[in-house]
DNA sequence: ATGTTTTTATAAATTAATAATAATTGAATT
DNA sequence: AATTCAATTATTATTAATTTATAAAAACAT
């Protein structure tokens, strides 16, 4: 959470059902955003990042379960909590749901009271999740300095310990360009001789794994990663 | 509990008595799953950790005592609270119960003020119980830092104290990157003097009595707990 | 005396650096 | 504009260096 304002996006195709919920969050401080196919959903995801999305299952056209691990794929809702509204009958689809990477689900009909204090409970296990851990979050990468992981979309990629230091410091300033002496300070340290062509055959590594529009060449100058 | 929301699972082969059930537990505030058969409970009791576990005795296919003893028998369900349903006289039952490691157990027909006053006490019981012991939960290992013992899959394994300090000390974050520099300090302490091989060779015997696949090397950084 | 911890030596695996060649860029010149 | 050319970067294969795994034995401790 960027501020203190808890940005919730309610996705149902039932405009009832939504208004009912908007009223219910508004009055409680919440921020709300909605959405009525899972189609506008990703798009209002995309306009601003929620910190909860409340994601009815069956709707038409592309349903919950495909919304919540299009989400998912991206590194960017990865601490995004995701909670299935459903209806009580169709407990088929909890399996589905949490294969797939759900928070938790609320059965409908929905109870405000209930619902309230559900949602207090999601956020404070999201404070908890995104306190202790240290991810970067770059257009759709996410790396986690921690657990030494590059995520994109969906996908884990293992980099050897050069390339993690020498993306990871790209990423600390996305946009910024890397002199190559700089670079050379950084990751190998003052003292450290090597050959000229150390860093671009690193840079070849990364481009390698992580794509090869990612890291930008400034000619004469240095390496800067795009933003 | 992860959240404040106490998660129940009800098994029971008869539709009606499920649905009279869930019905008064999530008026309650509760979040409920049911499951109609043992294995389909195995199943959502893995979805979702519950923490309270509603068992009929008596159900075709796989029974309750059954589903019991397997649940008891993974290290992840420990500390859940395992009650038995069952019809008045069927007392014989009653003791496979018990040996079985049930917690409770309510006698058909359920009167749901009774069932909600009994489950409330239990749930207050299990607060107890988590609170004074010291036990990780990780996947299906159970690591108890109080009696220096490792619980996998109902089996008990016997480590030496180094090897279950260095096992606690990567369980303390599942899937964060130990240097081993810092596991050096952690667990040895700053001054003590080893060799650079020890470390490997603790892990190396971790790995021969926890499993090959738990502990994974990030080469030029340290080791990680697989989670 | 038995289990635990550390060391040693060697093998295996992974990562990093280099060197040689190719490709690209951007300015200077036509 | 098009061409040339020198400087810079990209690429690939190869070699070197580093790091970890393993087994066995020695040292330590209970």
């Amino acid at each position: 959470m960027q501020t203190d304002v808890v940005h919730v996006l309610i996705v149902d195709d039932e405009p009832d059902i939504l208004e009912f919920m908007r009223y219910n969050l508004e009055k409680e401080g919440y921020s709300v955003q909605v959405a009525s196919s899972g189609t506008e959903a990703l798009k209002r995801a995309k306009e601003r990042l929620p910190d909860l999305v409340l994601l009815d299952v069956m709707m038409p056209e592309m349903d919950g379960i495909e919304v919540c691990s299009e989400l998912r794929a991206n590194a960017r809702y990865q601490s995004t909590v995701i909670a299935f509204l459903t209806a009580r009958n169709e407990d088929f689809t909890q399996i589905a749901g949490f294969d797939v990477g759900a928070d938790d689900y609320i059965t409908k009909p929905i109870k405000p009271r209930l619902l309230l204090s559900r949602i207090k409970a999601l956020m404070r296990r999201k404070v908890e999740k995104v306190a202790d851990t240290n991810v970067r979050y770059i257009g759709d990468m996410a790396i986690d300095q921690e657990k030494y992981q590059l995520h994109i979309n969906g996908e884990n990629i293992n980099l050897a310990r050069k390339e993690f230091e020498l993306l990871n410091l790209l990423a600390s300033k996305p946009g910024k360009v890397f002199a190559r002496q700089e670079i050379f300070n950084k990751v190998w340290g003052f003292d450290v001789v090597i050959g000229d062509r150390t860093i671009d055959v690193h840079i070849r590594k990364l481009r390698e794994k992580i794509g090869l529009n990612a890291i930008r060449t400034i000619k004469g100058i240095g390496y800067k990663l795009d933003v």
